[in-house]
DNA sequence: CACCTGGGGTGAAACGATTTAACGCTGCCG
DNA sequence: CGGCAGCGTTAAATCGTTTCACCCCAGGTG
């Protein structure tokens, strides 16, 4: 079934032993131009294909890195998976896609996947706070970067963006436009990013000043688009409704928005909304969304070139911490308007 | 760098033999408790990972399979990628995720790539309708599915939706809301799945009795937002606008749809938009989208559950032609409203 | 007691490419 | 004419696993 022809076929074919053959595929100016022609000959009519599994047993060096999301029905992860993606092919490797799906078992199980492959490096998005499983594949030799989750820790290198400054940002921005009652949708606090934006968030009231009182969390089981409509249905249902909800994701945000706008709830002279990632669809929603931007593809590119960087000099690199600024895109979900505004019902 | 402990080590430390300890790995039944767990114990200490790239050399089964896709910024791919992912993971599987941005050069590369990672097999949707590198790869003796893209060849799996059904389920659905005048928004004609929902939409006016005339076809360059942004501004200069719009994809109609929000088009009752492929932002868009849904995770779960059957018994294999019925979604965006100040029938 | 049986284990030969040290050829110089 | 450098090529060793033929020994059988 799988491609019989090996590099024996083709010298036997034409007429040289496998060693020309390997120079004809990796240093091609040490053979003659004749011989290589031949032998590039024999590769062409027999249709050899480098058997990459013997290649990097013998010499060590994978061609591949592994990439391990939260959720690859994300968009922020889709194009953080393209920036990756990008460079990574640029440079001939191949990206192994994982999705965690937010459970330490179905990361485990990736990770070890990946161990077994020797990828060069893995860039992954970590579900628990906890570095230690992390940490084990670094103890197994492999580069490890960690994805949109900062650290400290020397023998790691990170891209991350500012969690922290993108949640005080947010609702920095919902208290100058007047808003009072703000709620925070957030995900579990298993979550790293979760709890920095809502920390974030805290620092945001304490430095405006303004009570504790006028932040309120609300927790949900996971960052998607169904935790966003069972939290929008919950506040739809309160006697008395915030009138600012801040979501720990745009997922969260359109779930909310939908369910919200369904009900005649007017955003954002009833309720603002604001969301997190700035992902595409963020623009295109029901009402444009107030959200805070992060370079998505940029991290992705960041990430993998650090991963490559790593691996071809493993001795002299010095892990990086790359940490990059949120950026607060205003739109209309959170825009104080005139009481005279239009009414779409 | 690489892990450094083989096999070997393992054996040396256990004292016993590397044939016990590979039996220990792969028919735990066949060697005694009381070894297997002195070997257990061994790896355990060691840290052992098992090098896959031998295990594939020698096997010569490998434990992953490709998956190339016109566009992983694309929901839809990427509820077909979870779908795969899912199946492939449950197999031990690894899924190494291409994005070949709907170029052939591209595309071409990462199979390349696949072939000598002698991958189980590859789920590709073609970009091109010519299926000669395909079929190449075929020829190098991989298993292949074609993922939403029919064909009767004998010699391929194949897992797809009834394009040419779906497009005629929406503009059929356009024609008895009392439509006159669609435009499709279409991709590259290359593109297989672009000229198949064509074709189902002048199949419905042709059913419908209708003149030719009533459907216009407005290409534009990709299948995605932007493209559907320009597309809604073209529209938008014109004199005589249509009265709806039928997009080969979501993300046309949401940046076609984002583009005649803003300008203060009303949708549906200036002009309907139906999309395709019902992506879960669909429902959550400005005004919710009419939409051809496609099962989605169940082609990709189809598509992973073929290779792999394929993979596994080669011989008796016959190849599969999976053809999934689309269904229509109808939302906001295309119903005729009652009887208002429009109505001009 | 000789013979068989079979569970439990061994050890070496693959797998296919890369790498390296050694080798043979050519042509030039002394 | 012999030696030697330089170049291209060869053959063999190697990577970590799996596989398979074979060995050893205890216990059962006739």
């Amino acid at each position: 079934m799988v491609s019989p022809v090996s590099i024996r076929d083709v010298a036997t074919r034409a007429k040289v032993s496998v060693g020309t053959v390997s120079n004809v595929l990796n240093r091609p100016e040490v053979v003659a131009p004749a011989t290589r022609d031949r032998v590039m000959g024999a590769i062409e009519e027999l249709g050899f294909v480098r058997n990459d599994a013997a290649r990097q047993l013998r010499s060590g060096t994978p061609r591949a890195i592994g990439l391990v999301v939260l959720d690859v029905g994300n968009p922020f992860f889709t194009d953080v998976a393209r920036g990756v993606e990008d460079t990574a092919s640029e440079a001939g490797h191949a990206v192994i896609l994982c999705n965690s799906d937010e459970s330490p078992q179905r990361e485990a199980r990736h990770v070890e996947l990946l161990a077994e492959q020797r990828v060069h490096g893995v860039l992954i998005t970590p579900v628990e706070t906890d570095l230690a499983p992390v940490r084990r594949l670094r103890d197994r030799g492999m580069s490890v970067v960690l994805l949109d989750h900062p650290t400290t820790d020397p023998d790691l290198c990170s891209v991350a963006v500012d969690d922290r400054a993108g949640g005080e940002l947010a609702v920095t921005h919902l208290l100058a436009e007047g808003y009072e009652r703000i709620v925070m949708v957030n995900g579990p606090s298993r979550i790293h990013q979760a709890r920095q934006r809502h920390e974030g968030a805290v620092d945001a009231v304490r430095k405006a000043g303004r009570d504790a009182g006028v932040l309120e969390e609300l927790k949900v089981p996971a960052l998607n688009v169904v935790s966003g409509q069972r939290a929008g249905e919950q506040l739809l249902a309160r006697s008395t409704r915030p009138d600012a909800v801040f979501c720990a994701n745009d997922l969260l945000a359109l779930g909310v928005l939908q369910v919200l706008v369904r009900a005649g709830v007017r955003v954002p002279e009833d309720l603002a909304i604001v969301g997190y990632d700035d992902i595409d669809f963020a623009a295109a929603a029901a009402v444009p969304l107030t959200s805070v931007r992060q370079p998505r593809q940029l991290i992705g590119r960041t990430a993998a070139e650090l991963v490559i960087a790593e691996s071809m000099t493993p001795a002299e690199h010095e892990h990086r911490h790359v940490l990059f600024a949120p950026e607060l895109v205003v739109r209309e979900s959170s825009r104080r308007v005139p009481r005279t505004r239009r009414r779409t019902r």
